[in-house]
DNA sequence: ACCCACTTGCTTGCTGTTCAGCAAGTATGG
DNA sequence: CCATACTTGCTGAACAGCAAGCAAGTGGGT
């Protein structure tokens, strides 16, 4: 009958596009398995479980990271310019990855708002998913110490790349900026870009306070 | 015999927290219930079903952060301050708002990350979550013309806050961002506060071309 | 004949919803 | 003051539907 590995990949692509858009316990196997066009019972013959299928899912999603991190590493390394160029391409080519794999970023983030019912075994999965971000850490990282510029520029970038898929129709377009065609999208490459060029220029310097608020709820 | 209020807030408080926590599916009025301290048929006699009690939550939310933002606004009128300094004190206080009610911020995330993980009829308490961070985003700009400098500028203030509350014990906590005390806090901020004044000061120029991948998967 | 890929039927447990009922109050009337 | 009728807040059992997991199949290729 049908190829076996097609099947398993193909219930794989299904589930990762179901899981990303609803969440694992929003998500049946009978739908994985409509959608991968095999039967009900299909997905948990191959995988033995809901989550060793998700389990699954997260681990190809962390391969193609990792993979996609070496590759940009070594390319950032050849080339050989000035760290602030070499940073403005990585910020660049993460911010293309990030939103080429809307998919990836959504399972992880997912993953991240954590409690949704993941059973206890796959803890480890979604760990190697915080690996894979770590890892992109390690490769830019400029100053290592701890809780210095370095790692605040590095969580900005990060914030900054990683918001605008998310929220890319819904937050970004409410604020005027629209992300839809691929020169919206490098226009705000662009400007994260920039505002990672600034932030290297200058490190921070106490700001003026601020009112502290003591909110009730 | 118990009293009806607060029966209600206890529900609706525990729903907050467990819809928060795990997500809508993952949720049970059971479980909503047992975290109120009381039966398992309560919410359901309360808010009718569980989409109303969603509905109820989001609502509550909104509120509280409509409120929020308009004391924000009016307080940031009084002080006759530069723009810059202006916009330093708003993204101060945003970002401690956020910082104070991860719980709200983890609710919208999922409410803007999840479209079928939430049945249609709650689609319109969906959008009220949406419109309340576009209310933030309207009551925090400056020079309102879209897609440009300020539209851009203000994503990034989103992103730089809200991401750091998501992820404070996860990415932020892997890359070597500390954001466990009130001091990591600040200390976050003050970098948030000095790229953003960096931004100001920097307007955007054209980057140095980085390679577009053609990429599978 | 045998394996391999896959399906279908069934069981079991959980979840939302409904509902009859009960206990604690409140109003009414004597 | 008490008895009766009625309301309100809340419970827990019953019901129906769904989903995961298992087991017994089907069927084609070798």
């Amino acid at each position: 009958m049908g190829n076996a590995d097609r099947s398993r990949s193909a219930i794989l692509d299904a589930a990762a596009a179901l899981f990303a858009e609803r969440g694992y316990t929003a998500t049946s196997l009978a739908d994985v398995g409509l959608k991968a066009g095999v039967s009900r019972g299909t997905p948990g013959y191959f995988f033995g479980s809901k989550a060793a299928l998700y389990s699954a899912v997260i681990d190809r999603c962390c391969d193609e990271v990792r993979q996609a991190v070496r590759s940009g590493r070594t390319r950032a390394m050849e080339s050989g310019r000035s760290p602030q160029d070499i940073l403005a391409g990585a910020v660049g080519d993460y911010f293309d990855f990030l939103h080429a794999h809307p998919e990836f970023v959504r399972l992880i983030e997912r993953a991240a708002l954590g409690g949704e019912e993941l059973p206890d075994e796959l803890q480890p999965a979604v760990t190697a998913g915080r690996e894979a971000l770590a890892a992109i850490a390690d490769e830019v990282a400029l100053d290592p110490s701890p809780g210095g510029d370095a790692s605040q520029l590095l969580l900005s970038i990060l914030s900054l790349c990683w918001f605008s898929v998310i929220h890319a129709d819904t937050v970004a377009a409410a604020v005027g900026v629209p992300l839809a065609t691929d020169p919206d999208r490098e226009r705000r490459k662009a400007h994260v870009i920039a505002l990672v060029r600034a932030g290297l220029a200058a490190p921070a310097r106490p700001a003026p306070p601020t009112r502290k608020k003591a909110s009730h709820v």
